[in-house]
DNA sequence: TCCAAATATTTTGAATTCAAAAATGCCCTC
DNA sequence: GAGGGCATTTTTGAATTCAAAATATTTGGA
């Protein structure tokens, strides 16, 4: 997968005359918008530890560009809040605490009960049949406990939500604020207890209730409830990790 | 050209001529800092007419800066949805048509009904006497038909409230959307006709009476229907001035 | 005169260069 | 041997440079 990146031959100096064919990607038409999505990715999958100071130039490396875009990158993505930039001390992967992942929990909560309310209004049948269709599939992944498939149809069924909304700012937040927590979240649900997944299944029984009432109160309220489940699942999780790397630590 | 080297120099603020001196800002440690808050002032403000291209030499004199810091700044505006960049060609102030300030409006009910939940499991007893006391000075407003005024202390309830949510996300997402609509809003409350006002006003009687009951789902949707009405009235607003522009333009 | 092709100019995207700030290492003192 | 100041190296911030793309202008032809 990294060595995609390097394969890549997006050598600086285009001495190549033809351009290297790439169908799998959109091809960017700017190195900062290459540079800028694959960075993203790069630090939303995990694969710069938080806090540690990044160097322009091994990026630039890693990359194949020089520093102007990569520069370019890092600030959007400080204002997007993925990235701390300190003057004249250079990047770092930004680390969250906890309460920033309360915070983060709380607006995402805020966003989908928006979304919620907005789909009630705006939700096409064959949208909300998908919908019922993707609820009975996660209900089938959880009585077979399969959780990965739990997962992936319960990440569909708030995304069907969202562009249920029909709103493209709120999705362009929710896709934001989502990237800045997937990490954790994803590993506080692989972490979840049994009694939290049957609580999380019932709360999306009433999802699915209120939506087919087009009920959007309702809906805004429960959907900010389930959130703040999550939140205290995620945040169960955090802690119990960060105990344990402060006794690794602590012993090593 | 060599002196762009003296111009910039030690003073890049004091530089531009036509910018009023602005000694309460915290003196941006980066050039880069400094261009995209004056930059992103400078759009809100409306200082730019939307849509027309803005050559980036010209942006560059006027800060008396190289491109390198203003390119950047501009990569981050339109990641915040200021700036479009048309690839190969350019920059230039967002337009936002009818269902952009739609969207915008219910992203911002959103982010209320969120600050208001919030605000009524955090707010001190203080700081809701700080919001009952704008309250009161927003209806003495109301009551001396001081529109000034009164869009003052509105501002600052709606703003208090987002502050004793004491949640930093969410305050900076307000203040980028608030950032995005402030224009289209301030003229359409001052086009607002005394019906809406009236109304307005009944709908901020409920709201404090929500929060003192810390209320947290009634507050949330009141908000939410508050911006709704709020909404409508933009809305109205800019349909007629969009009237009018036509109409200018067409006997022009 | 008007349109279109060819050429010249401008503007953009990105690499490179340069100065200043920070980090590193070295030596000296104690 | 430890700590502190000074020189060196590295890294960052920002200007400049250069090539490619887009735009404007000129020219040729009907």
């Amino acid at each position: 997968m990294t060595n995609v990146h390097q394969d890549r031959g997006l050598t600086p100096v285009q001495e190549a005359g033809e351009v290297a064919p790439e169908p799998a990607r959109p091809a960017a038409v700017s190195l900062h918008g290459e540079v800028l999505s694959r960075l993203r990715d790069f630090i939303v999958e995990g694969n710069l530890e938080g806090g540690a100071r990044i160097p322009e130039r091994r990026l630039c490396e890693m990359f194949g560009v020089s520093r102007t875009p990569l520069r370019e990158a890092l600030k959007v993505l400080a204002s997007e809040g993925l990235v701390d930039l300190l003057p004249n001390r250079g990047a770092r992967v930004r680390e969250f605490s906890v309460s920033d992942v309360t915070e983060l929990f709380d607006v995402m909560g805020g966003l989908e009960a928006l979304a919620g309310r907005l789909a009630c209004e705006r939700i096409t049948e064959a949208e909300f049949a998908e919908i019922e269709r993707l609820h009975h599939e996660m209900y089938g992944a959880y009585l077979k406990r399969d959780m990965h498939a739990y997962f992936h149809a319960n990440q569909l069924i708030h995304q069907a939500i969202v562009a249920a909304a029909r709103n493209s700012v709120l999705s362009a937040a929710y896709a934001t604020y989502a990237g800045r927590i997937r990490r954790v979240r994803y590993s506080a649900n692989l972490a979840s207890k049994r009694d939290r997944w049957a609580e999380a299944m019932r709360e999306h029984e009433a999802i699915l209730d209120a939506l087919g009432r087009r009920d959007g109160s309702e809906l805004s309220e429960i959907l900010f409830r389930h959130l703040r489940n999550k939140e205290a699942a995620a945040l169960d999780h955090l802690k119990g990790e960060a105990v344990a790397l402060g006794a690794a630590e602590a012993s090593s």
